[in-house]
DNA sequence: ATCAGATGTTAACTTCAAGCAACATTATGG
DNA sequence: CCATAATGTTGCTTGAAGTTAACATCTGAT
């Protein structure tokens, strides 16, 4: 079940951008005019809409001021999970073993 | 120049993105395949593709176990700029006073 | 309570992203 | 070095997102 996190995630991440963009005392309209965007998207952007273009979103964190919470998200040197399988290789192009079998 | 500072943003979180999908050794077709979708949205994502929906982006980082790295994004208890500004009033719909005028 | 403004909703139209397929290119492993 | 797999690229088709406009609803200031 891949959408429903995703989904939660998204809802959440509308809800403080909206959140912020009501501290700021910015309407939907406003916010959107700053984004190069209709109303509408905002809207989108605010109810955690999943088809919505990133550039919507990140363009509203840029126009509040918090783009730089973007930064450290998915930060390679961040990542401890990825960082000990690093240990193994780190290729250009994932690639595995293939015939790990023995002869025939 | 909104778009400039959101396209380094988005190519920096494509990039890191890409980073952590190499090394869990996993092909793009593979994370696509977690994700839900053509191995040409994930090839868009790791470019940093700002027309790509943000579910492909956040799903990705559900696919590589990153999907809390979202969660301190404009969180409103981080917001120090709107904490600031919420002293004044924290309404549920954006508006100003608008005759700040005297009488005539 | 009233009125103005912000937000939600709907519909029609346009534009572009996603999916798919075939091919080129690059790099990894043997 | 060679073969194979992964990634990049292109063109086509289709479906959906974005825009716009008009209207409904709700909020909050006066």
């Amino acid at each position: 079940m891949p959408p429903a996190a995703v989904e939660a995630a998204l809802e959440r991440l509308g809800r403080n951008i909206r959140t912020a963009r009501l501290r700021r005392l910015l309407t939907q309209a406003q916010l959107a005019e700053r984004v190069g965007v209709s109303r509408f998207v905002v809207a989108g952007v605010e109810q955690g809409k999943p088809s919505t273009g990133i550039a919507a979103y990140v363009g509203a964190l840029w126009a509040l001021g918090l783009l730089e919470d973007l930064l450290p998200v998915a930060d390679p040197s961040e990542d401890a999970q990825g960082m000990a399988l690093e240990r193994a290789r780190a290729p250009k192009r994932a690639r595995r073993a293939q015939t790990l079998d023995d002869d025939f």
